[in-house]
RNA sequence: GGACACGUGGCGGAAUUGGUAUACGCGUACGUCUCAGAAGCGUAUGGGGCAACCCGUGAGAGUUCGAUUCUCUCCGUGUCCACCA
């Protein structure tokens, strides 16, 4: 008998499939039949393909495989995450350059991937350390940057100290140290590039509902986003004109609050610490605060703080004065970074109660205050208005109270941050963006204007200088040693613009040196002080500006009548070297078609954005100062795209970018843009590689689109998407916000790049630990391959359990599964020579489990599947009666070959082949079962009394209910359990069971 | 500390609109083949009992004719999050 030899036929066949194309993406395809199936990107490590790849590959190979032969036009691809850490500790080690080795490294992953049949389109494979990848990711790049979405910021980051390297919140362990290297994590101040997932926060939110995703992974990202509903409230200063704003989810317990709490971190600080009097005090506390990392700040260690002493907050609902304290239990970058204390109601303000003996005020009646009450569902108490409402109503009361004072409004907080993608390293796609020193370093004269304050409208800026951003704005200027000129302009009742631009020039400078801040009305302010002024200014700042004088408002006659509103912008557009008009993205107060049109006369870049509150009238706009801060940087041109990276640097990490150090880097970059920029010296986080490779699959090769339209609405969405449970607060959220992001941008037209997404689970040892060179259990699923063959390899690593779950590796069931394999095969090999056998006898087995391993195929369950196969082939011998062994018909065995094809490809093509089929199996017409076939003639009557199983019998499958009543009582074995009575009930379940109630 | 998931033979696991618990594979035992072993093949395999039968899906309770499946409490394991006001 030929003898079942897996290395020469698994051979053949890889050979077959890549000389003749088989696997190229089909061109025919519509959406109806389109199949887009995708393996999570993987980072090509120097030690080659893990199980764990093996299991990915597999799976969706086999999905993919099943697929075509359901007639499905299918696009599968393999491409790199190529950029990292990793290559660069290397290369840091060894010198190797870190190109060298990823690509070495790439080659051993493509064979081994190769070696398992894994049916993919080797022609699009990407690896996102080539140029013609990266430089896509840098126009993402340049894409966020021009809506916006990129910014600049100075911030405390997660800094390791052994990787030199800044690292994102999800990638420092829960006990603060580098996922990489184990250091601890140590907080550093730095400047940075972020992109804005924030303003995305509630879409990222809201659309995980339309989704096919494990519902844990969907809960797990609705965590990370944090979406909470609380309210905004006010506190003023005691002898002062400035307030400090808080975020509380209860403001229903305001009257309980007896004490105000600021993070080290928090820019009130700034604000008040010349009034405090024990400055050193708290000036020391807030440097050892900063010193400590996230392990340090943790849950449980006791409480710490120090009070401001010499000020005091204003309780807005009572006019209580109440201590500030500066303590670490609050964070600096929730919410706006102060917190109301309420002891009798938030255990953590109760602990620091306790610890510095502050007032503790019940509002909230019912239960043990305590113990049960923190949250409680009781009524106010002590509340004056609010006394006798429930929590609800009550907070629902106090904001519309706060609202209508103007001390506080309704607020929803997000507890996701933006994200950092700023890394010192050289291995990574460099930051397309360059910097001029002098610029950046250079001190301006900023002139901050108001708009329309007649309405007394408490948001707007009538307040004089409380209600809005432009205090705020001014003292982060002078900090930074800027000189700033913020008036209340004269009349704003009834303003007179010409009379408001005669003020401003009479009290403050302006020349080629100054920059000007305008909001709404302010603006008109500034095209009217530039039409006179007749001079050139460094920059013109325009926020929500009113362009005419139509303003949606009509209740404001005066604004109208402010001027002659014949502006020649044209002539404007002259006397600035530029111009930027900030909107709302959603065009709430000022129309789309003015800011447009605006933007579009004065040649200025117009940024669309989210304010934090309408018109931006919140007291903080973090936008405003984000674009500001980008004076002194520029974007490169995209038709200079990719920015290449060099080869000459030295790869030793200082905390410094390495780029920084090569000479090549800037060549030509002053000659290009102009004397003094330089690049920008980062690299990307190699998040925002894979977080769009699944377009870049489309269309690899495409040289001016990052994937053609065409492409794009042929594939996309994916339609199967299979990756680890670790990325769904990272890559999988980028990806989305990525995906986001190019819808309102208009490349595409849909906003979610992966329909159905699952995870595969993690395979261990056979010690049952996770796999680690540590305890010396680590398989590599290439020498499984070799040993057993890689149809083998793949089918044992689908038999070991559920897909999703974590499950250990067993060499036992590896030869279980080739025993399996081997029996296919003699089994064929008999079938081949001996075409006569045609026994019918197995076509009802046969069609049964067509029907089973097609709805396992559906559902993803394999391991079942892979059963239902066994049993069939059990079934043949047992059958053998004597010498005869039970064949399939030729015909028969066919369907069986294309049944287990998805899973061990090779076999089933030589099998096929063996039949006489000339053609490759893979576009077979997958087997239909027929229903007729399967229909049992008899089955098993179960017969229960009480519920307990007493008896079986074999009866039609067509049996009536009184024919089963009858058959039950006739049993011998259930008259005993009678013992002669009438059963009280019967239950009959059809084609199941009976079951007699006594 | 919180959230979620899970808990079935010696092991990996099957079975849920509530309906014959332990499919399939591994392991083990015995048999067959062999000079012998390995491999292969065959039979058996949840526990107790000679048997009728009884007990069994982490523990306890509940709903039901009937619960691995639904509800509650507890125990254990795993994963993720971690002072988010």
């Amino acid at each position: 008998m030929k003898k079942y030899n897996p290395s020469s036929i698994e051979k053949k066949w890889q050979k077959y499939w890549e000389t003749n194309k088989i696997f190229k993406t089909p061109t025919d395809v519509t959406k109806e039949n389109k199949m887009y199936i995708l393996p999570q990107l993987p980072y090509p490590s120097g030690f080659g393909l893990h199980v764990g790849h093996a299991e990915v590959y597999t799976a969706c190979d086999i999905y993919a495989r099943y697929e075509r032969m359901r007639g499905k036009k299918v696009l599968q691809v393999i491409g790199w995450d190529a950029f990292g850490l990793p290559a660069e500790n290397y290369a840091i080690k060894t010198n190797v350059h870190p190109r060298k080795s990823t690509d070495k490294a790439i080659d051993n992953f493509r064979k081994q991937i190769k070696a398992l049949g894994i049916s993919v389109d080797w022609d699009r494979e990407v690896g996102s350390h080539n140029p013609d990848y990266y430089k896509w990711t840098q126009w993402f790049f340049l894409l966020f940057y021009k809506r916006g979405l990129a910014y600049r910021k100075k911030q405390a980051v997660n800094w390791c100290d052994s990787c030199k390297t800044v690292l994102a919140n999800e990638q420092v362990t829960s006990d603060g140290k580098c996922e990489r290297c184990e250091t601890v994590v140590v907080q550093r101040e730095m400047e940075q590039w972020y992109l804005k997932i924030t303003e995305y926060a509630d879409r990222l939110l809201k659309d995980l509902d339309k989704i096919d995703w494990p519902e844990e992974t969907k809960k797990r990202q609705r965590d990370w986003i944090g979406r909470s509903e609380g309210a905004e409230v006010k506190f003023k200063i005691k002898d002062s004109d400035k307030e400090i704003t808080v975020f509380t989810t209860r403001p229903d317990t305001l009257f309980g609050s007896t004490f105000m709490v600021l993070a080290p971190e928090s820019v009130y600080t700034a604000e008040l610490i010349n009034k405090v009097l024990n400055r050193s005090e708290v000036e020391k506390y807030i440097g050892e605060a900063k010193l400590k990392t996230d392990l340090d700040r943790q849950i449980q260690k006791e409480k710490s703080g120090v009070e401001l002493k010499g000020v005091k907050v204003i309780n807005p609902v009572n006019g209580a004065e109440l201590p500030i304290y500066i303590a670490d239990y609050v964070l600096g970058g929730y919410g706006t970074g102060a917190i109301m204390a309420v002891p009798a109601h938030d255990e953590r303000d109760f602990e620091f109660a306790k610890k510095y003996g502050l007032k503790i005020v019940e509002v909230l009646k019912g239960g043990d205050i305590l113990k049960e009450a923190f949250v409680g569902d009781g009524e106010l108490v002590n509340s004056d208005f609010l006394n006798g409402l429930q929590i609800k109503s009550a907070t629902e009361k106090i904001i519309s109270w706060l609202e209508e004072k103007g001390v506080g409004k309704r607020k929803i907080q997000y507890k996701l941050r933006d994200w950092s993608v700023s890394r010192q390293r050289f291995w990574g796609a460099p930051i397309p963006m360059l910097h001029n020193d002098e610029l950046i370093n250079k001190k301006y004269h900023y002139v901050i204007l108001h708009g329309y304050t007649g309405t007394g409208d408490r948001n707007g800026p009538a307040a004089g200088d409380s209600y809005n951003w432009r205090r705020w704005l001014k003292n982060k200027l002078v900090q930074d040693g800027h000189t700033v000129f913020c008036p209340d302009l004269p009349n704003t009742t009834e303003p007179n613009i010409e009379e408001q631009v005669e003020y401003i020039l009479k009290n403050t400078e302006i020349n080629e040196e100054t920059i000007l801040i305008g909001h709404s009305l302010g603006g008109v302010v500034i095209y009217k002080l530039l039409e006179k002024l007749n001079k050139k200014v460094t920059k013109v700042f325009l926020v929500d500006p009113v362009v005419r004088p139509e303003f949606p408002d009509r209740a404001r006659p005066a604004v109208a009548k402010s001027c002659d509103w014949n502006f020649d912008f044209n002539k404007i557009k002259n006397f600035s070297k530029e111009f930027v008009v900030l909107g709302d993205a959603e065009f709430k107060t000022i129309f789309e078609k003015d800011l447009r049109y605006l933007a579009q006369q004065l040649n200025g870049n117009l940024v669309l954005t989210k304010p934090a509150e309408r018109h931006f009238t919140s007291a903080q706009e973090p936008i405003i100062v984000d674009l500001l801060e980008q004076a002194g940087w520029m974007p490169v041109s995209e038709s200079d795209l990719p920015v290449i990276l060099p080869n000459d640097v030295d790869f030793k990490p200082t905390g410094e970018s390495p780029l920084n150090y090569s000479k090549s880097f800037n060549k030509g970059v002053e000659k290009k843009y102009g004397k003094g920029w330089k690049r920008e010296p980062d690299t990307l986080d190699t998040f925002m590689c894979s977080s769009w490779y699944y377009f870049r699959y489309l269309d690899p090769k495409n040289d001016l689109e990052f994937a053609s339209p065409e492409a794009l609405k042929k594939w996309m969405p994916v339609d199967f998407y299979l990756g680890g449970p670790e990325h769904v607060n990272g890559h999988l959220l980028y990806s989305r916000f990525f995906t986001k992001v190019l819808f309102d941008a208009g490349y595409i037209d849909f906003d979610e790049p992966f329909i159905k997404h699952r995870h595969q689970g993690l395979i261990l040892g056979e010690d049952s630990r996770k796999m680690s060179k540590r305890w010396g259990n680590v398989i590599n699923p290439s020498d499984v391959a070799d040993e057993y063959g890689a149809d083998t390899m793949r089918m044992y690593e689908m038999f070991m359990g559920p897909l999703e779950q974590d499950k250990p590796w067993d060499t036992n069931g590896v030869k279980g599964v080739r025993r399996f394999i081997e029996r296919v095969w003699n089994y064929g090999v008999e079938v081949v020579a001996d075409k006569n056998t045609n026994d019918d006898s197995l076509s009802i087995d046969l069609h049964k489990t067509v029907k089973k391993i097609t709805e396992d195929l559906e559902s993803m369950k394999f391991n079942t599947a892979i059963a239902a196969l066994m049993i069939l082939i059990n079934k043949m011998y047992v059958k053998k009666d004597g010498e005869g062994k039970a064949l399939f018909s030729v015909s028969d065995f066919e369907i069986f070959v294309k049944l287990i094809s998805p899973f061990t490809p090779h076999i089933a093509e030589e099998l096929w082949n063996m039949l006489g089929h000339k053609e490759s199996i893979v576009f077979e017409k997958w087997p239909e079962f027929d229903p007729a076939k399967i229909q049992d003639k008899t089955f098993t009557l179960a017969i229960q009394v009480n519920g307990k199983l007493r008896d079986t019998v074999e009866v039609p499958a067509d049996i009536s209910e009184a024919e089963v009543r009858q058959k039950a009582l006739a049993s011998e074995k259930i008259q005993k359990w009678l013992e002669g009575k009438e059963p009280k009930k019967i239950i009959f379940v059809k084609g199941k069971l009976v079951s007699l109630v006594i």
